[in-house]
DNA sequence: TTATAAACGAGACGGTACGTCCTGTCTTTTA
DNA sequence: TAAAAGACAGGACGTACCGTCTCGTTTATAA
């Protein structure tokens, strides 16, 4: 986990003085603290380099770009995930989503999500990377309840797991982006009740 | 429409030389051209200016940064609504809401919607603005259509159509934020027909 | 006094409405009283326009730069000249003169001064106004005394009063401008008292 | 010489990257052929910047304003000083002073002590930075053909020399900005010849 | 044990853009 | 038709960060 994005050549003797754990340490504490603060717009990797007691190469030197830095703060900033698995399906999925829907329209790691999209050239990458270190552990998470759900024949056996985890955080993060709050407990259950309606195999 | 954001006291009986209608229209112009070619992040107020033939302070005296006059711009980049309703309400959504996924999804009006977010200190008002100017008549579409839908008994009488609209837009703009790649004809299709379907009554 | 440096048509009928001779004494001493200030180079024909209560158009009705207006302002802030004459030469130059230095030594009207050089365009054009203003009148009250102390036979028939002036003037010039302190009472008066001694007849 | 008006701490370690001395030379190069062309007004730093190849920030890491980086450039605008004694010390007078005169009272060095003056808050301290770059050699050299002359027994031994040097080049400063135009050398000439009359023993 | 290589904190570099201020002109409304 | 008000194009200001590039200094492996 947190492994710098700019990783030095693996293969490689490995010469020369190595890097210094404390510093990575310390530039993503520093970047989740000024994170939190000020958000992504107005986190600058000089506050950062400032506040971590570290030179800015030294944090050039593992991530490419503010953003990525930033990414991997994410990681540090969610909340871990707590899988507990009550054995019912819909009683799990109204217990964490709820959580992943909180979590991703908190400020800091909403804004981090929602800034990749904003520079069209580094889209396509920075959302891979983000996919593989932030989302796919929790849409995993979705996606096993909702196998569950499917094994015990509570819902349709066709079920497109992607496009039901897209429907119920999508509409959190709209909810949150285009009105500015984040859904509460209430909206958060009604959004999952009304996906899991939509898997029903009777109607 | 198009009004600028920082309106002159209406109430005031006008006095001095009024705003120049053309310096607006030539910036309005401007940023959305520049906003198509390189996007939000990389549109500068100055090349704006620039562009517009004008002062950096006449962008100034109307839109207080960069984001508002963005949030302007959208709305001339939109596409205009083509209501067009054949009278089947699944029929009209299955036309119009991936017409209004595609519009928010491909960059430049994503952008800015997304852009919104990122400063949370504006973020609440920025999409207040954005709702009234941008969303608001395009929920309006569809809210119109599930009206009808209600109306003809095609769906429950207790829908709650915010959350529809937000399920199936929200679906699109998950998608394409966390893929990079806006959905596809086939993709925003099933999107809504399964969020229709979880607005059936009996099942 | 005060005639603004761009007169309208004398020979024209004048029509229309007057010019408003209350503006001109407000703007005036708007310009006097920000010069004390803040000097020369921070005043503003802005804040003279706005602490006048008057439009900017208003003032470039009457003066064609900020540089103009301030040598009409220089004139009121000028001490009045008083000739003070005693009867003898020596005692006047030595009463007035320190007078004139303290004049154009202290802020503001030494920063008008100093201020027309700074513009090689409009150096000769400024200066030429600001001799016929302001100078003329001082250097004719101390050429005034220079004959009357050649009349006596105190000084050489030959000297220069224009050079005189010049040395006596300069030096206290000088002394403040590289010293950034005016020349004090005794100073002054050792000024006076060396040049007076350069147009004694006998050496 | 040409030492950055804004010294890093001397005692200091000096860590971090040093400055670039080929950026201070082009900078100053720059300022000086940009103050020759367009004179102190018209002089900006983005232009000095853009001139010598710099960003702007480069600059005003080293001067704190365009005065004081004038001030830097003039010295280099300066022709330099040939004290060339011919062991008279009339005859020296009369050729040395006329060319600082000279010196002064042509553009670009007489703007830039001119320019001193225009703001009260900063006179001071630019003017001490000034005499100690450029004034204090070219008074010492007056100051030594003044001494010898003292030593010769051509003028009297209690001539204060600050004061004589302020009568000169005061006189030709003088003239410079009433007139807006150089002393000639008869005039520098006749200047000079008048303030050493003063200074004779006998009269 | 000594090179050698790469990291380190610090900070300067060329740039870009920011948002502000002011200049001198132009345009409307009011009187 | 002048005055006030204020918008206009333009230009420069001084600042903040960007991402890169030296510096001089550790620190650890390789010779």
């Amino acid at each position: 986990m947190a492994t710098p994005s700019v990783v030095p050549g693996p293969g490689a003797p490995r010469r020369g003085r190595p890097r210094d754990a404390k510093a990575e340490r310390a530039i993503l504490e520093a970047a989740v603290a000024i994170l939190s603060e000020v958000g992504f717009t107005h986190l600058s990797v000089e506050a950062v380099a400032a506040r971590a007691g570290v030179g800015k190469p030294t944090i050039y030197r593992r991530w490419p770009s503010k953003l990525e830095l930033v990414i991997d703060a994410v990681e540090r900033l969610a909340p871990p995930l707590q899988p507990a698995s009550t054995g019912d399906p819909l009683t799990d999925l109204r217990q964490i989503v709820p959580q992943l829907m909180a979590d991703v329209t908190s400020s800091p790691i909403g804004r981090a999500i929602v800034a990749l999209a904003n520079d069209a050239e580094t889209h396509a990458e920075l959302a891979r990377r983000l996919g593989a270190r932030y989302l796919a552990p929790r849409r995993a998470v979705i996606a096993d309840i909702l196998r569950q759900a499917v094994d015990a024949g509570q819902v349709r056996g066709d079920i497109d797991p992607e496009m039901t985890i897209d429907l119920m955080m999508g509409a959190a993060l709209y909810h949150w982006l285009a009105r500015a709050q984040p859904v509460d407990a209430d909206t958060g259950r009604r959004i999952v009740d009304t996906v899991w309606d939509s898997l029903q195999p009777s109607r």
